[in-house]
RNA sequence: CGGGGUAUAGCGCAGUCUGGUAGCGCACUUGCUUUGGGAGCAAGGUGUCGGGGGUUCGAAUCCCUCUACCCCGACCA
């Protein structure tokens, strides 16, 4: 491509609405523009890096035996009503109106759609297992779009799905999808991680994500190095420390007046804070509250509280208010002595004696407490999150937390929507079955905003070179002054475009340093310039996009090292 | 939806407190010079000051209202 014909407009300037460096660098690289929160124009550019990690995902999900088939976006209300979304999804499913007041949704998703189709066109266990998907735009009215391209409202999915006559074939897909992934992160160039993840609300057995490692994710993992487990914070399980020491000391109640945070307590009563306990109020699902007791060190995990079903969901802290008419004391006195609502113990709080908490009456603490002693054994159950350096669940070694962007998830479904839209086959004894179902999503337009904030430095993105826009950047210095090296240009351009490498030729009549900055700017991996004083020795300048110096290597051997190094960076 | 903030030229911002008819840098246009890391000089164009209403002789500036966008919390690819 030659750059004075393409639309690619870099800003020096970043514009004040970006917040992380993906989203920053996609605007002054421009690469894309915004419309409205949450909605973005792909320039071409940009649109040729997502049509390359489309291409790298279409293809490993053929490669995989998977069909690939195209849904409509828009989508009927009775399918919706049928799995009981309609009501449930909330105000993220955008809903519209026909003309006839029909009602309508824009696909956040697509499982009754498929489901439907399932239901309609897949008849017998011989046609099964069968595994469909397709890439296609998503429209998920987030609360808060933020973050470009990261989480945007409108978005690019590859979303698949599978059937099965029994759960044994899901496992099978599900393993195959998992190694696909695997294929296609690596195939991206990108540094990534599958972790075992929380079903959530879609329901089913086991689930993985895949997360592209980067300091700025919105997730935290979970891992450990030694054993290789993974998984999402929300689902890593804080194992219980050893045995609870005996009691040694009486209880007694202090005068704590002002003290109403762990860290108080523990300057106040010279006690690690590894020793006190802290008690939160939140809403149950029988009106009353539900009292959670953690270290004072430890931090509630709210998806495990929510797991709970004596608590109400959403999880709901209780009011101030709510707090005191249950305990009578203020939120920062509350402990779990004589607590009149069900009290749910962290496994570490519950292995601690001789523990501080807040006394239930406002200013005073209670120190020398003990479970089994000065209040019931509680319901152990496991409650906070991990922290670096526990011990991992499997027990084979210690926990590290790392960051990272969901940029895939696979779920095992089971029956839950072939159920509900009565998606059955029959089977070998002729009898009908209810299809097993899986379904596997990739976020195809968020691994583009992913891979920059995984690989960007102070000059701008560095994209892998499997899905850079381009990826060579021939720069002519003063081209447009010198015929002979125009002419050696555009040869040398013609001639890369011939064994198949993808151009952009800054054929522009700009100082070098601007054609610089924005081949830099714009990340992509290999550069090479030509000058009169290089044509003069037989040269061109080679530098990747990572190096800090350029070499001269001679012109007739540039095509050669050019193709050696994409392919060894592509393999 | 709750809390905080912003809206002035294509982009980044000043001007708003204290009302007097809009400015800076970059970008853009033209010319000359320059030419290996975002050039210099000269000339030039650019604005419903987010919308509506009000106060005032006069509003970017004060008041009311609406809207959009950004940031912090709950959701998710």
């Amino acid at each position: 491509m030659r750059l004075s014909q393409m639309l690619l407009p870099t800003l020096r300037e970043t514009p004040a609405e970006a917040e992380v460096v993906s989203h920053k660098l996609l605007l002054r690289a421009g690469m894309i523009r915004k419309l409205a929160a949450g909605l973005y124009t792909w320039l071409p550019l940009g649109l040729r890096v997502l049509r390359k990690v489309e291409a790298i995902v279409r293809q490993e999900m053929d490669r995989a035996g998977a069909q690939e088939v195209l849904m409509p976006a828009i989508q009927p209300a009775e399918l919706w009503h049928e799995s009981g979304r309609w009501e449930k999804y909330g105000a993220e499913l955008l809903r519209l109106q026909d003309r006839h007041q029909r009602a309508f949704c824009f696909g956040p998703t697509h499982e009754e759609v498929i489901t439907d189709l399932a239901r309609m066109e897949l008849h017998s266990y011989r046609q099964l297992p069968a595994n469909f998907y397709q890439i296609q735009t998503k429209f998920r009215d987030e609360i808060r779009p933020r973050f470009g391209l990261m989480r945007a409202r409108e978005f690019l999915m590859k979303d698949a799905y599978s059937f099965h006559l029994n759960e044994a074939s899901l496992m099978e897909t599900y393993q195959v999808m998992y190694d696909t992934y695997t294929r296609i992160f690596t195939r991206l160039g990108l540094q990534f991680r599958a972790v075992r993840a929380d079903t959530g609300s879609i329901g089913g057995s086991a689930s993985h994500e895949f997360h592209v490692l980067a300091d700025s994710g919105e997730d935290v993992i979970a891992f450990c190095p030694d054993s290789g487990y993974a998984a999402n914070l929300d689902l890593a399980e804080s194992l219980a420390p050893g045995e609870r020491p005996a009691p040694t000391r009486n209880m007694g109640e202090v005068y704590t007046p002002g003290v109403r945070t762990i860290s108080a307590v523990t300057i106040c009563l010279l006690v690690p804070s590894s020793r006190t306990v802290k008690t939160l109020l939140v809403e149950g699902t029988d009106g009353g509250v539900v009292a959670l007791v953690l270290r004072g060190d430890h931090d509630l995990n709210e998806t495990k509280a929510a797991r709970l079903t004596e608590v109400a969901s959403p999880l709901t802290f209780a009011s101030p208010e709510r707090v005191r008419e249950f305990t009578g004391a203020d939120p920062g006195s509350v402990g779990p002595v004589g607590l009149q609502c069900p009290v749910f113990c962290d496994r570490a709080a519950a292995a601690i004696a001789d523990f501080v908490c807040g006394a239930n009456r406002d200013n005073f603490h209670l120190t020398g407490v003990n479970w089994g002693r000065d209040l019931p054994e509680p319901r152990v159950v496991d409650l906070r999150s991990v922290v670096a350096g526990d011990l991992s669940p499997d027990g084979k070694g210690k926990l590290a937390l790392c960051r990272g962007i969901e940029v895939g998830h696979i779920f095992q479904l089971g029956t839950k929507y072939s159920a509900a839209l009565k998606a059955e086959v029959v089977g070998e004894d002729g009898r009908p079955v209810t299809m097993e179902m899986g379904c596997y999503g990739i976020g195809v337009s968020r691994i583009v905003a992913a891979a920059i904030e995984q690989n960007n430095d102070e000059r701008g993105i560095i994209w892998p070179v499997a899905i850079a826009p381009f990826q060579v950047a021939l720069i002519p210095i003063n081209m447009h002054r010198s015929i002979r090296l125009t002419e050696a240009a555009v040869r040398l351009y013609d001639e890369l475009r011939g064994v198949g490498i993808e151009v952009l030729f800054d054929d522009r009549a700009l100082r070098p340093g601007v054609m610089f900055t924005d081949a830099e700017l714009v990340g992509i991996p290999y550069r090479v310039v030509m000058s009169d004083r290089g044509l003069d020795a037989g040269t061109v300048e080679y530098r990747t996009r990572r190096d800090t110096q350029s070499r001269d290597v001679p012109l007739d051997g540039i095509v050669a090292l050019l193709r050696e190094a994409i392919q060894n960076a592509c393999s």
